[in-house]
DNA sequence: TATCGCTCGATACACTGTATCGCTATAAGA
DNA sequence: TCTTATAGCGATACAGTGTATCGAGCGATA
């Protein structure tokens, strides 16, 4: 039948690309794509393409999708230097946020990955490891609580600051650009006149550098934090442990400069 | 030629569905199916199948999916109600965290959707405009910085909340019982010695409501706002607005990795 | 009655994640 | 060296997704 066809078949099916290829190279492909263009370059015929290999080949390393947007993650946790353990809790935790937000920065998808799934991997555990060894109250309870409250801000914050970016690239125009040319929807809005606070915020409030914010917010949970656990208090001068606080007996939380 | 057929024709194409149809009934719509079975039964057939019309016919009221998950969003924010102006800004902020944390524990989708974009939607504005109503720093930067600070908050805690309880959810386990069972894997884990701040927190914390915990580090927040900006001091009791409290002007230690 | 316009939705397209399974290139056995 | 078993690879297929296109049918107007 097709016997005057067998002559010009394509190729040698032989050896194209037999790129020996692991779970780490995937992933780093994964994540070079997420980098450049963003999470939904990321499927798993595209990232198998980057690799010069067919889409079902992944599979041989990666169970799911999904599995593989967990190891990136991981990966993500891996570039974060983790605090020191003797730092003490107020500089390891900010040392903590920071490490996130900058990751975060580097690449924008890594906050839309974290949500989804409790991080379980190496490099996460090592990380929150870490986290909560620098926070050395004697009650674990007020260690979870801080770490939480700080982890919880900090999710927040990045999260409040890549979607603001996100919205000013995709429409070319700083956020105070937006604010007040943003369409004629949101100046017709505010012309209604019932939304003065929200008027008055867009029109008189000045754009600070968003890192000076993040760390003011960061603060406010810090401060918040040590008026109620910390017995060598540095930010808030003058405040007594309120009634019930608790017995100074923590081991050493010695500033230990570095 | 097909003409034997005609006579069991599905139907005569004439009204089996002329549903006058309308946007708030396809939002509502959506919202019930994410309410039941989560974001991925929100595809514009299957909404469209649930009022009894083709896909292609939400096009008429709606402009692309994401206009719809928009819509989604403003109508839940329609069910917070805000907080009266007169409450003074701690009792408003606590207000509206808790308005939002309910929100997302009756929808739990919400969360999901609130990051990607900003709300401009009606019900949206009025609830921010009311939240920034109820903080009544004279400078205006001080309102923002605090208002963001608690919505940061909010939104971390409430997506931790959320993802924890689809963690359990989907291993069908307590909190409790998935850390102290989660596989084998998470106790090989800690059985490496690698993670002993980690194992304590699993072993030696009690699981506290989350609602208490939720509150508490919405404190720590609060706590920490009014320390710097509020005159009528309610929880720290002795800690004056002295100058020298505010930011660290020296821009922080960074222990920096090295 | 004829025509216009509009609204509807069937069809199609490009894309997703993944199950199935035949092919092929290699390793083992005789 | 020749044959056979094994394993990995990836083409194909399937059920979905959001949306562009466009022909068909209806209601209202001339």
């Amino acid at each position: 039948m097709p016997n005057e066809l067998v002559w010009d078949r394509p190729e040698p099916p032989s050896k194209p690309s037999p790129t020996p290829l692991s779970r780490d190279l995937i992933v780093n492909a994964a994540i070079r794509l997420a980098d450049e263009g963003g999470l939904d370059e990321v499927s798993l015929r595209k990232v198998a393409a980057a690799l010069n290999a067919g889409p079902m080949r992944l599979y041989g390393y990666i169970e799911t999708k999904d599995e593989l947007l967990d190891l990136m993650v991981d990966e993500v946790y891996r570039e974060i230097t983790p605090p020191r353990p003797s730092v003490g809790w107020r500089t390891g935790l900010r040392h903590v946020a920071h490490g996130i937000r900058d990751a975060a920065k580097r690449h924008e998808w890594f906050i839309d990955l974290l949500s989804p799934r409790p991080h379980q991997g190496p490099h996460s555990l090592a990380h929150i490891e870490a986290t909560l060894a620098t926070v050395q109250f004697e009650d674990i309870d007020q260690v979870l609580s801080a770490v939480g409250a700080v982890m919880a801000y900090v999710y927040g914050a990045v999260r409040g600051e890549i979607t603001e970016l996100r919205a000013e690239r995709s429409t070319g125009m700083t956020e105070e650009q937006w604010q007040r040319a943003s369409g004629p929807y949101m100046e017709r809005m505010l012309a209604t006149g019932r939304f003065p606070t929200l008027a008055r915020v867009m029109y008189e409030s000045s754009d600070r550098d968003p890192a000076q914010v993040f760390d003011e917010g960061l603060d406010y949970v810090l401060d918040g934090i040590a008026a109620r656990h910390d017995t060598t208090r540095k930010h808030i001068p003058g405040s007594k442990p309120g009634g019930s606080a608790s017995a100074p007996s923590a081991p050493s939380p010695a500033p230990a400069g570095r």
